[in-house]
DNA sequence: AATTCCGCCGGGCAAATTTCCCGATCTCAC
DNA sequence: GTGAGATCGGGAAATTTGCCCGGCGGAATT
């Protein structure tokens, strides 16, 4: 075990050698393959099953985000830092929803990849700092959830319903008429805009309205 | 490092100087700090970070579960080992999911208490021979998902109405009579037993059938 | 005080869906 | 070849949904 394995892929040789320099200047890191696509990135994960990988989004072919999916659906603990020049905080998001841990922009300073690298290597996260600004400042504007748009007997109902009672015992136990029950089901859909009760289910559990109790019965 | 610092939470003082006597017989361990509560439980244990905190579940205030969950989101690394009269397999698996590393009940001999403490120090797991075969018995009988009756059309549907699609969207895909997915639906509610759609999404999760990609839109 | 607004609660009614029932294939194993 | 079971769909009754409406009570505005 001689230092962490590096994946290195990027569409521009000039970038990767510059990066490569700089990593393997830092003792406990070497690059250990590189890649130019996407489909040359999956193969070089499965041949050479690195510690970490770094990826840029922009790749001929698949594209970064089809590359971290594929990877991650062969590997579910890849480590995949993505290192892009997007300065974006939909690009991260994405690339987050695909499965990356990582997310730093060109414009950072080389010791903050390094830095991303080791905190990734031992299982943790890492962003620029400019994209986590940037994130952050979304979420104390627009922290709107689909659901806050709901009243509290709503939401109750809600709850209930995406536990995965039926309608009739909803309105039992809240000594509802039935009717009520449904005419709230239906405005429910209507605010939160579901087209159907799975999608309401999912509302539910990202809005966190369920407790740790779940599982119904 | 005069061997091994316990804390010892339990909320019955006889209780606990019975265990402090049997534990400091033994070369090597030395209880550190009593408490009698969750709360107590967790200022002790941030004096003294002991190397392994015997604790019972059920403790006045807090309770056991809660005690164990903030001790352990101040440090990852704490060494819990549950020591608890009940004998239930369910009160176990509650333990473990709080991040308990051993689980005795109080009918165990006192030598099985002792090498639990071992095994945990060391970084190792432990059950009471009780409580294993129960766990291991309910795997063997239980080990059965409602959802393995299914034929595969079944499963893709569920699949594909989990994931919050509407009926008419899924005969599209599937390329099917939009009255056969209807019956499909119908059919998986019957071999299942769920009586909600609600219900039926929560199998599905529970059953692995939604990639990661579960949350609609 | 009067008025307006808004959340809660439910009736009504057409349209849609669910719930069961059924039959037709097609495959596969015995 | 016969029975079992998965797949695919029609039909009819029962329920639910979608949408509109009105009433009640409290809070805020005027």
């Amino acid at each position: 075990m001689s230092g962490l394995a590096i994946l290195l892929v990027d569409d521009h040789p000039v970038v990767r050698e510059g990066y490569r320099r700089l990593i393997e200047r830092q003792p406990g890191l070497r690059v250990v393959a590189e890649a130019e696509t996407a489909a040359e990135a999956y193969e070089a994960y499965r041949r050479c099953r690195p510690d970490v990988t770094i990826l840029d989004m922009s790749l001929p072919g698949a594209g970064g985000l089809e590359a971290i999916r594929h990877i991650r659906q062969w590997d579910k603990g890849a480590r995949i830092l993505v290192f892009t020049m997007h300065q974006s905080a939909a690009f991260a998001v994405k690339a987050f929803e695909a499965g990356a841990l990582g997310y730093i922009t060109k414009t950072s300073p080389p010791s903050e990849l390094i830095r991303a690298v080791e905190a990734i290597s031992r299982g943790g996260h890492s962003i620029s700092a400019d994209i986590a600004a940037e994130l952050a400042a979304e979420r104390l504007t627009n922290r709107t959830s689909p659901l806050d748009g709901l009243g509290v007997r709503e939401a109750e109902i809600l709850r209930m319903f995406a536990a995965g009672m039926e309608t009739e015992r909803i309105a039992a136990a809240l000594n509802l008429s039935l009717k009520t029950v449904q005419n709230y089901h239906y405005q429910i859909k209507a605010k939160t805009g579901a087209r159907t009760d799975a999608h309401l289910v999912w509302m539910a559990i990202s809005a966190g309205l369920l407790a740790d109790d779940c599982p119904p019965q």
